[in-house]
DNA sequence: GCCCGTGATGTAAGCGCTATCATTATACAA
DNA sequence: TTGTATAATGATAGCGCTTACATCACGGGC
């Protein structure tokens, strides 16, 4: 059913050469004369010969196989940075595998056995936020991890881990968002983050913060929320916001973590018959597909992340050994309005 | 840096055996004194030893590897086939690479070399609608592919293909949105279909044609329209289709390729300052994260596409030879509505 | 005392390539 | 003629494993 694959030795055979001059024709050497150049390429082509990476892969030990470990591909945003890493390492001649977080986050001996037994040329990891403790034992696994195989890590990486990164500069978006807000007469903005702590490595709070105060405002406690980052949790985060405070003292203004969170505050929003964006703006982060679809098309800040992904797989190809972020960009659309001042 | 990988000599002269008694306690053989497996994990302990699959691969002919070719990741309904083969071949022990749909529809030589040089134990493709003469194209090397690893096909895959494939029953899928509609009062029904040509292989123009001739309505051919597949598209296509039209002749409801088309089809009925669901009532297919959160909230086909792709993950392993169909699940929200009759 | 089965271990071939070195054949200078 | 540089090609040793097959020590049956 299946062809027996051929082997250097059928085509050599075929050939009436050796297989070293099989070998030479088939990395394009030189010192072949062209006569038998043409009589091997023959063989080959009557085969349909394709030399093993396997077999060269003992030889010259690497594979040209990437790895990306990552915690939910249905997530559009890792499914971005999958897309963008898989066609920088596709460009450069690797192959890019898919691996699960749990791969990396596991208490078993050996933290990343499928990575290592497939002697990958290289993996990148994107991190999500962890609670302190457990963010010591997945230190540890990348840290062994790394003594094996060279990683970069993407998203949420605290300052004192020690690889190479790409990212954003989170605060400082958070700061652009809060400046355009106020722009537009916001006062009371609130924010959604994604990490239950009190300030997460992305210093995305402090972003907020810093933010509100630039702009001498006052901060409120109850206008700072977190939830688990998906559209479900947004809803119940802004609507329990909404319906633990008197209507006058509700947000003009909401930052959320990403455009799912961003969906469903729209849900909570809308369910509590609130008039978007006349009396509740709206900005997402991550700029998905649909952003422009919802009601009313949500302004978000497009993170770049295919180009993260990018840069992740040549910083990993180089070897370069250093921490970079990536720009973004504000896209506006209509979820934002300028605010009425009571008169 | 890296350390180097030790390998079965490192261990073996480590434990002092041979590398045999080190490959037998590897494999969890029981001809092994216990005295002596206990010396030889100590080593591999000691040294965090992972025996190369690469090595492996070379005797056993099989790199525990699978392959997947889709035209586009970011389009969710890929991520989500992606996604679900992706689980189910970790557990079944094989890791999972992407390969981009080019590296099969090419008029290169072979069109998948870096499929056959990795030596990888099968591949899933998930196969578009293609025009005739292109189809013959991927046919051919869809074939080619074939003679060196198992093939299993997701998706638009004609009749005439010799493959195994898993796919939804279009048709019939066609037929029962067709007599959804038909039993919310809708008569004039539209289409928007992703194939230029008059009938594409999913067939699912027949089924649509279908659920009208079994409704006993009449077909009109301006309801029966095509695009690309993206929101864009949809827009574009459901806008001329109103723009040609007098208003009384508008459809009552569409049935849109896919949710992409359906957001398109809304962004174009919202532009003209059509009601939805009142004046126009839509339907999509795929059932994305964001469905729930349009407006209004669409009501859509569920394919369930992880299935999808976890099922061909199985046929490609089990290497059986056949066809199958998912069954999929009408969600209602709240893109429909009964058709109010005129007075 | 000798033979042989048995369990534990070692030896070595080989998977399909690359890379090093050896071996030719050819040409040209001494 | 002989020596020697040069180009073309062949022979072969691995890469890190698995897997026959060989070896060896030990113990029981005769």
């Amino acid at each position: 059913m299946q062809n027996e694959n051929a082997t250097i030795y059928d085509i050599a055979s075929d050939a009436g050469v050796s297989i070293a001059t099989v070998s030479r024709v088939l990395r394009g050497e030189t010192n072949v004369s062209p006569a038998t150049r043409e009589k091997v390429q023959a063989a080959i082509d009557r085969h349909n010969y394709r030399p093993s990476s396997i077999a060269r892969g003992m030889i010259s030990k690497t594979t040209h196989s990437l790895g990306i470990v990552l915690p939910k591909l249905l997530n559009p945003h890792y499914a971005m940075i999958f897309s963008g890493a898989y066609e920088e390492a596709r460009k450069m001649g690797y192959s890019m595998s898919l691996f699960p977080w749990s791969s990396i986050d596991t208490r078993a001996y050996d933290p990343a056995t499928m990575l290592v037994e497939r002697r990958l040329d290289g993996v990148i990891v994107c991190v999500e936020y962890l609670s302190p403790d457990h963010d010591g034992q997945v230190l540890a696994a990348l840290r062994e991890l790394k003594r094996f195989m060279p990683v970069v890590l993407i998203g949420c990486v605290p300052p004192w881990y020690d690889f190479p990164a790409v990212s954003n500069n989170d605060a400082a978006m958070m700061r652009q968002i809060v400046a355009y807000l106020v722009s537009l007469g916001h006062e009371k903005i609130a924010f959604i983050g994604g990490v239950q702590e009190d300030k997460d490595p992305l210093r995305r709070d402090e972003g907020y913060m810093e933010g509100l105060r630039g702009a001498r405002l006052p901060y409120t406690g109850s206008y700072r929320v977190y939830g688990k980052g998906t559209a479900e949790a947004g809803e119940t985060a802004l609507g329990n916001m909404l319906d633990g405070l008197k209507p006058e003292y509700w947000p003009t203004a909401v930052i959320a973590l990403n455009d799912l969170v961003a969906m469903g505050c729209q849900a909570a929003a809308r369910k509590r018959g609130l008039d978007m964006p006349g009396q509740l703006s709206i900005v997402g982060c991550d700029d998905l597909f649909c952003a422009p679809y919802l009601c009313p098309p949500l302004t978000s800040i497009n993170t770049h992340q295919q180009r993260t992904g990018a840069r992740a797989v040549q910083l990993l190809i180089s070897g370069e050994d250093k921490k970079e972020t990536v720009e973004w960009e504000l896209i506006e659309r209509g979820s934002c309005a300028r605010v009425i001042r009571d008169q």
